[in-house]
DNA sequence: TCAACGGTTCGGCCGTCGCCGAAGCATTTC
DNA sequence: GAAATGCTTCGGCGACGGCCGAACCGTTGA
């Protein structure tokens, strides 16, 4: 009753398929024009400009003038967030279950998850930062270590400016097409932007595959110490992996939360 | 454009005005009639009725008989998962950011949230329990330590058997009143479970707020080492304590993340 | 300056959906 | 059995909102 209908603001403004189209497009995490998102919504010009005029009004969307286009972007990593939960009730619904992600291989390999990596790499790096205890995994967020702290220091992200931020630092994000975590919030932002930074990966048009250079497959398999099998679908029973006694992060660096 | 049709569909039921109301009167965490929720939601008994079919249809919401009532509640943890997003996200909106919570002073101290407690109470358990270095709290999730194994064990709660289930074991909930987190998850539905099943807490008519018993005055108090000004509005500079170095559960047992 | 292009605004059409009154079942109570 | 209660189904009304064609701005490039 009280914000009953704030809410339903929002869940209205999302439920219309269109605009559902449009964020989901968004959800790649790159700013797009309104011509792209016309598109994926499969609408005229004219309807997408009412549509994105609402969606902005409400503070879901940004945009940014450029030249003769205009830019939309998600607004900020909740509205991303509330969109993954929509997308976790809309998966257990009556349908199927077992469509179980994409069909296309690349996007099983690696793409974008909004503004962190996902697919196999993602997962390997996870899996790789947790085994080689730079990493604790909770139930869907994580905390780092004090060696954890040193190998993304040595990586070029500065985890002490991360951690000004009121963003989340280390969540999980369960991935769809592999169904295993992988690293999201801001250190997941951050291993994205330094990966790309790097040009250790690079973007695709039209896509949220990305594409891993050959400065990549060196650089990640070396750092990341990956095991020379990531590429094949990791089996389930290999999630566990038990960690020696390592350090303990300060507490007051990683406690926020965000739900 | 794959997924899309579906959270539209998902996103369009919960963005009505008087489904959003029935809804969030389910995040309380209580079964409910339908004349309950009609009454919640401000429309009539035939109106509602609609409504509960269309949000059962989608597996929104379960219902089950008794007698000539029929009891509606949230069909599942990630429905409510979803609704808490969108809160979020409603609250960050164009609107007044600080209207911060409920009025009613009952609400701020401890409420249920969907299936676990949340007000200062919620605060102080958490704070007690990452204070004694029972858990470690992250970004949005926790881990326990063997330690708080042990504890949660000692008082009555079976982590070995909730570990069974699918569903994430820990996790944080950000607290609207107070800007902090409390736990969540399966910890967090069994603490509240097993804190009715002592009469510690009680519930009431009407509210989702939570009587604390004169038992749980003291029991909380002392089992939980509560400091003695735990009920005063917490300061955001008393949230990181350090905690001294403390075993590292197990990985397998809390890997398990969703989102 | 003019044409091309991206985007928005306007106006009107049409379907969808929420709403309630009335009637209909089922269960409980007297 | 009859009345009361809780809930659902049916039917029709009314409004909100998505859609497109056409016209209108602003930027870009020749």
């Amino acid at each position: 009753m009280v914000s009953g209908n704030t809410i339903a603001e929002v869940a209205s403004l999302i439920g219309d398929a269109a605009r559902a189209n449009m964020l989901s497009a968004l959800m790649g995490g790159q700013a797009l024009t309104a011509g792209e998102l016309a598109s994926h919504a499969g609408v005229t010009a004219q309807t997408t400009s009412g549509h994105l005029g609402k969606l902005a009004q409400a503070h879901l969307i940004a945009v940014e003038k450029q030249g003769r286009h205009r830019y939309y972007r998600l607004a900020s990593p909740e509205v991303a967030h509330a969109i993954h939960a929509l997308m976790a009730v809309a998966a257990d619904g009556p349908k199927r279950h077992h469509p179980v992600g994409p069909k296309d291989e690349a996007l099983r390999l690696v793409r974008t998850c909004y503004d962190h990596m996902a697919g196999r790499l993602a997962i390997a790096l996870a899996d790789s930062l947790t085994g080689n205890g730079y990493l604790l995994l909770g139930d869907g967020a994580g905390l780092i270590t004090d060696e954890g702290r040193r190998f993304f220091c040595d990586f070029g992200i500065d985890l002490d400016q991360l951690t000004r931020s009121k963003r989340p630092l280390c969540r999980t994000c369960l991935d769809w097409s592999e169904r295993r975590p992988h690293l999201a919030g801001q250190m997941g932002a951050a291993l994205l932007d330094r990966a790309l930074g790097v040009g250790w990966i690079s973007r695709r048009e039209e896509t949220r595959a990305l594409r891993i250079t050959r400065a990549g497959e060196i650089g990640f398999a070396d750092k990341f110490r990956l095991p020379s099998d990531w590429r094949i679908a990791p089996s389930e029973t290999l999630m566990v992996r038990r960690l020696p006694g390592s350090s303990i992060p300060a507490a007051g660096t990683t406690c926020r939360s965000q739900d």
